[in-house]
DNA sequence: TTGACACTAGACCGACCGGTCTATAGATTT
DNA sequence: AAATCTATAGACCGGTCGGTCTAGTGTCAA
């Protein structure tokens, strides 16, 4: 049974993607449906069959299909670069030239619509808690291995993502990598600079 | 001449209250005309004769509003709490638990806007880039009061409004203080840690 | 061959969007 | 008193929104 329904996944996956891109330039309220359906090169009936939720259950398979992308990315890092801290600083700035790359665009798919929702988005919000906590704790596990404890290494996760996301946003507002280069430059350095205090 | 536009001083000021409300929750795309001014208690033509850009212009003047209401409340509290660090602890402590008590709605009225807009909207990224800028200049200013270096204040500013916007976003769809907790208490003992290393 | 099924296709819908326009009320000036 | 101006008030507009519905197409199994 090798690829049993090999139009339904590309057509799926073409949605999927279109709705990615959309989250990352303009949110989930700044996209419409035909637009979004005109980048995927599908009519709008192929949404309602693959996604009887709609434009949010749409967003939802999005959010959680990106966030499996992106551990995976940061696995591959971790594999490469052990030290976690640099593999945090090649994260951060290739997000960076991202963002700059596509005009100031493309930031990070998850953050504009989470401050879109309101707590009557229930299945959204789960979606994108999950999707923060799973990275958070990703972040975190790789610290514990370089050494940290639990729970300083939990609290550092929670940092460096806030940190990354609020990058973004000034920079995004700004057209310039200035602010988010800052922040994490003196994060990184802040790191740095403890480990070197704790034990030398 | 005691106050020549009572009726006019009054309608504006609700126009832009609401504004402000509805981009703390939901964001500019996320409230319609309708509801808005539903919410001052006014009919449309008093938008149009008050703002005659309409939606956006409103926006920005909530935003710069909005922008000179929280620095002359960083200014108070630096005035009251001298040492910065001690200060911004205080200063995100609150905007913490405003999160909470509203039920996880109200956030920054910054933060989505930066994220909804394009490019293309160029005098609302002005606005957002300008109210961000001043924010972080406020909080360098203070650092450098407190004895840091130029260079290492302004990094420090861009951490420190980055982490607190990337902490609320997390702890929005979290439906818990946890995320911004655990991030800007981390980020505070790296501070403290730092000036008791740096010179002890 | 036929029926079932998964998928594609797009016309169509009511609701709501942001924005314009005209009418009026009240205060001020002449 | 007439004219003027600011501010309020809301009917109205074309366009777009997300979503539904029916029709058609290709591929299987029986």
């Amino acid at each position: 049974m090798p690829d049993p329904q090999v139009p339904t996944a590309g057509t799926r996956e073409r949605l999927i993607a279109a709705m990615t891109d959309a989250l990352r330039r303009r949110g989930l309220h700044g996209i419409g449906l035909t637009e979004l359906l005109a980048q995927a090169g599908a009519p709008k009936g192929v949404l309602y069959h693959h996604f009887p939720g709609g434009k949010t259950e749409l967003a939802i398979a999005a959010i959680d299909h990106v966030m499996d992308r992106m551990l995976l990315g940061l696995d591959a890092l971790l594999t490469r670069i052990p030290d976690p801290v640099e593999a945090l600083r090649h994260w951060m700035t290739s997000a960076t030239a991202r963002l700059r790359d596509t005009g100031f665009e493309c930031g990070c798919p998850l953050a504009t619509v989470a401050l879109e929702t309101t707590p009557d988005d229930l299945l959204l919000r789960a979606a994108l808690d999950r999707a923060f906590a799973r990275m958070r704790e990703r972040i975190a596990q790789a610290l514990e291995q370089g050494g940290e404890p639990h729970a300083s290494a939990h609290g550092l996760a929670a940092l460096i993502v806030a940190a990354y996301e609020g990058g973004l946003l000034q920079a995004r507002v700004a057209q310039s990598t200035q602010p988010i280069e800052q922040a994490t430059h003196t994060l990184l350095s802040l790191l740095t600079l403890r480990s070197q205090g704790a034990r030398p």
